[in-house]
DNA sequence: GCGGTGCTTCGGGCCCGTGCGAAGGACAGG
DNA sequence: CCTGTCCTTCGCACGGGCCCGAAGCACCGC
């Protein structure tokens, strides 16, 4: 925990429509442009590059410039929960008529930062869980070898998600009330069942709808292989 | 999720130091009086009054006139998730030199809003997770008949936590990175374990630490049972 | 090189929100 | 009642933050 001037510092980089826009943008994992940013926030670029020098120098966001773009993506997987989060608590307080229309099928199934969640990613924290694939360690989870060996058979790439910073940790899923799994093994899962096409990125309503790139859907084959593996429900 | 401008008028509730410090001073569970918030928050008044009508109206705190006196609270367990979230994210990005020195005291266990945090908090929800005391449900977590019986004989008041909004559900603890029980059971094993003297508060160091109230110790007598019960080691 | 594009920095105007002091209700106790 | 306390509303001034237009760099492609 912290000062209550450093944690109003945290918030109030979260506390304007553009940054938020941009931030709610970020969550899907991407790494976009400057201009693309400034496009989702319907702002002008100086306005934006200003914001994004914000929230570069508050730790937020990280910047990969390559040429003449700029790419930003979320610095962390713990800012990508902090904004479900606070994005969760906006949805109870919120009047409802101002709600997204995601509603049900963002519920369902959906990209949080790097790794899986919605109903599907507390669906697979309790298999792997359930199943003693992975056990208690401090600060997070670790493998248990029935776990390791899960998870290859799977497909799942272990040596990068141990390279991860943290390797599997929790994440408030707010739609459920419950823990996803995040990490690097949540991040490698995620990969693994997008590059097997387990889940399909599903087709936004474009333009300005920052979080239509989130959206995901479980393929038959995911279902059956998810299913028979740590009892993944369709 | 919500519309950025609902996003970020939520974040705004917590952009300015004195609102944080009132938020933070809430975290204790206690209801405070205006009077003693404007002490917390360091300002006169008419300033505190305003923030509280804001918090209020965005639906953040929640106030019980009485007397003279006016009592606030956080108005839900999720708003207490969200300050926790937060917090902990400003504690990574935040200079070191701007921390709470209250580090790992703080850390072994804690009160977040109604519920056990901290260590304690975690091993607590992986003993009534791997003991089959919960189950997944729709929104969260279902005693089983294993758990009633179990949390019955621990004496706690499940008709009470039955009576919640939510029976229960997760809270990310911020300083373990995994979830802890919240929601109406996880009130009540807290209000249990204070009742038996299994917890007891930490007398904190005095005046205008906000957090000092929410610190807590595992007794032995405590130690003792939720380790039979439940394998929560000391 | 030279244009075109992406992004940043500078300058200036504007609005919102904050803070205090003073005054005005509401409540408890003598 | 009338006093003291708690809290709120009002009025006003200050300051920080946001936004845009114009200009200045940096980089790619021809």
């Amino acid at each position: 925990m912290t000062s209550p001037a450093a944690f109003a510092a945290t918030a109030a980089l979260m506390a304007e429509p553009p940054r938020a826009a941009m931030l709610q943008a970020l969550l899907s994992g991407e790494a976009l442009t400057a201009g693309e940013l400034a496009r989702v926030a319907g702002i002008g670029a100086p306005a934006a590059s200003a914001h994004l020098a914000r929230l570069v120098e508050g730790g937020l966001v990280a910047v990969h410039p390559q040429g003449r773009h700029r790419y930003h993506r979320l610095a962390s997987e713990e800012v990508a929960a902090a904004i479900e989060t606070l994005g969760g608590l906006a949805a109870d307080v919120a009047p409802v008529a101002r709600r997204w229309p995601h509603g049900d099928a963002f519920r369902a199934a959906r990209l949080c930062y790097d790794h899986l969640a919605g109903r599907l990613g507390v669906a697979l924290h309790a298999g792997l869980t359930g199943r003693g694939w992975i056990a208690p360690a401090p600060g997070g989870w670790a493998a248990t070898p029935a776990g390791e060996a899960g998870l290859a058979a799977l497909g799942v790439d272990l040596p990068a998600a141990r390279r991860a910073r943290r390797f599997a940790c929790d994440c408030m899923d707010w739609s459920e009330r419950r823990a996803h799994l995040a990490g690097g093994l949540g991040r490698e899962i995620a990969a693994c069942c997008l590059r097997r096409h387990w889940v399909a990125r599903l087709p936004g309503r474009e333009e300005g709808d920052s979080l239509a790139r989130r959206r995901l859907a479980l393929t038959p084959e995911g279902a059956r292989r998810l299913g028979e593996a740590l009892g993944v429900a369709a």
